[in-house]
RNA sequence: GGCGGGGUAGCUCAGCGGUAGAGCAGGGGAAUCAUAAUCCCUUGGUCGGGGGUUCAAAUCCCUCCCCCGCUACCA
């Protein structure tokens, strides 16, 4: 209401043990929109990502790469940080959990769980996966063709009791399902929702929050024996980055609590029920929401490892184009769902939305400046009917996307936009200013002029989906960087007529694929 | 098993009490400014099956079938 609004939002921290993929482009892809999208709708927006580097797994797979664990993770957290630059991420902190900050702000955050009752010392046991760093039931045990016992991902498991803490979760079944029914807006979508609402109703036992098995990770202060187990330490990292424990600071004060957690759908738990209670429990407000998405699958395929099917995501940018990508992913799917890439699909909206639908619209509009007014910007005369609907359209746009950026759906966004480049197409056709050159001149004018005005803000609320694209957009009309914000959305701001455009030159290049002999021979 | 989500045009999905919709794909036409792009018109569905409530149901209730998710400490 007064003063600057603010948005915090931040991906989950990637396991630096992993190679980068689709699923860890795609969150940050999400966010990253969002950010623009809110930064150019004039928030003070503080963007998070970064990486997990602590763990068993880690520590043993820099052993094996026969380094220190610091120096693997330097090393392997670059390709995260090479991620971000290939994709174009605006984030504003890259955060990885074995900074100093980082250290200082989960044994801050231990010791107000501690101090508020909330960690007890007890004993840890059970069936343990050093591959899956996970513990097992009993009941989940297949018996190995060496009669070992093995975890239902195949991995060994060994029994294993040790000294641990633990954090009193099973005192907090009712006060998260009050969190939850005040906050219906604190999970998406709606059936990650129910999902979490009834794990919760089942009951909750006491969490380990701390291991003796290894020493890659954050010391529990007072018992360095112990170090803080992975998603405790890992989950803090939303609170160390805007100045945790410095609670009274101005960036704490500024940033926290967290607009958005945006997650895949296999964390939801994670950031929705143990996370607010650690908040809760050491003093602190959980987030305003958190998003869980879907999966991607691959050619109809599910992704896996095994059958070495992982969608890179360099490779598909090097192949269709970053902004092609970016598209893509956002418009195919209705975020929350799972969504299928494929070569077909991705072809399908290049060439018909990017190049045939926009593309090609910004060429036939602005070639038509070019040749007819000489690439100067006409004047308009006084608008009719159809001018008047295109415009309104155009302009009309941002408060729908405001209310669909804000219910993070990406895919409605884009074809809320969608409906006004299609609008436009209509428009150049109806109007049909290749007969206006010939029978009505001044007609003309504000015909292109209109279309212009439209580009302009297709241009302007395209930014935050696809910022280089859309920025050559904008360079086509020549719209000056500091005239590209929502705020200057609408008649207030039009283009001046006589600014002078450069020739135009396809944005949105037709993607085409190899013809086949008998389209060959028909030609 | 329990809880939840879903089964709507060839495909992907929206609609969730008032005469079945969008995009893509298919068919026909127009136009020629443009990236052979665009625009207009159009084929196509007994809204998973059955029963019920209602003046009226894709939309509410019951039941059955099928798909998916969750059912604890794995990024």
């Amino acid at each position: 209401m007064s003063g600057r609004r603010t948005y915090y939002l931040t991906t989950p921290i990637y396991y630096v043990n992993d190679v980068p993929h689709i699923g860890h482009a795609y969150t940050t892809l999400a966010c990253d929109a969002l950010s623009r999208f809110k930064r150019l709708d004039g928030f003070d927006v503080h963007f998070l990502t970064g990486t997990d580097e602590h763990g068993q797994k880690v520590e043993k797979s820099a052993a094996a790469a026969g380094m220190e664990p610091q120096s693997f993770t330097d090393k392997v957290s670059q390709n995260f940080r090479d991620l971000a630059r290939t994709m174009n991420y605006s984030n504003d902190d890259f955060i990885r959990t074995t900074e100093p900050r980082h250290i200082r702000a989960s044994q801050a955050i231990w010791n107000a769980l501690r101090d508020n009752g909330h960690i007890y010392l007890g004993t840890y046991s059970g069936w343990y996966a050093v591959r899956d760093e996970a513990f097992y039931a009993e009941s989940e045990l297949v018996e190995g063709p060496s009669g070992k016992k093995l975890a239902p991902s195949g991995a060994e498991v060994e029994w294993v009791e040790e000294s641990s803490y633990f954090f009193d979760l099973s005192q907090w079944q009712d006060r998260l399902l009050a969190f939850y029914d005040e906050n219906p807006d604190f999970i998406a979508p709606p059936s990650r929702r129910n999902e979490v609402i009834s794990f919760v109703r089942q009951g909750l036992q006491d969490l380990s929050v701390s291991r003796t098995s290894f020493t890659w990770g954050v010391s529990v202060p007072d018992d360095p024996g112990h170090v803080m187990y992975v998603w405790l330490d890992a989950l803090t990292n939303y609170c160390t980055a805007v100045g945790y424990p410095d609670t009274d600071s101005a960036d704490f004060t500024k940033w926290w609590p967290a607009d958005l957690h945006m997650v895949g759908k296999d964390i939801v738990r994670f950031h929705a029920v143990y996370w607010p209670a650690f908040l809760m429990g050491a003093g602190l407000a959980p987030p305003r929401r958190v998003f869980a998405h879907g999966w991607w699958t691959n050619e109809g395929q599910k992704i896996s490892k095994s059958v070495g099917n992982i969608i890179d995501p360099l490779d598909i940018v090097a192949r269709y184009g970053i902004d092609q990508v970016r598209y893509f992913l956002l418009r195919e799917v209705p975020f929350g769902n799972d969504g299928d890439f494929s070569h077909r699909a991705i072809v399908g909206r290049i060439n018909g939305d990017l190049a045939n639908d926009l593309g090609n619209l910004c060429q036939r509009a602005l070639s038509m400046i070019g040749r007819y007014c000489d690439g100067v910007l006409p004047e308009p005369g006084p608008y009719g009917a159809a001018d008047l609907a295109l415009l309104g359209a155009a302009d009309g746009m941002i408060d729908e996307l405001r209310h669909e950026i804000d219910a993070q759906a990406f895919n409605e966004m884009l074809d809320t936009i969608w409906v006004v480049v299609r609008a436009a197409n209509g428009y150049v056709d109806h109007q049909a200013p290749w007969k206006l050159q010939k029978e009505d001149p001044a007609r003309l004018k504000t015909v292109l002029y209109v279309l212009a005005e439209t580009i302009r803000a297709l241009g302007i609320v395209l930014q935050p989906v696809m910022p280089d694209s859309a920025s050559r957009m904008l360079d086509q009309i020549a719209l000056a960087a500091d005239r590209r914000s929502f705020a200057h959305l609408g008649r207030a701001h039009a283009l001046r007529p006589g600014a002078r455009f450069p020739a135009p030159s396809g944005i949105f290049p037709r993607l085409v694929e190899d013809e086949k002999p008998a389209a060959k021979a028909k030609r």
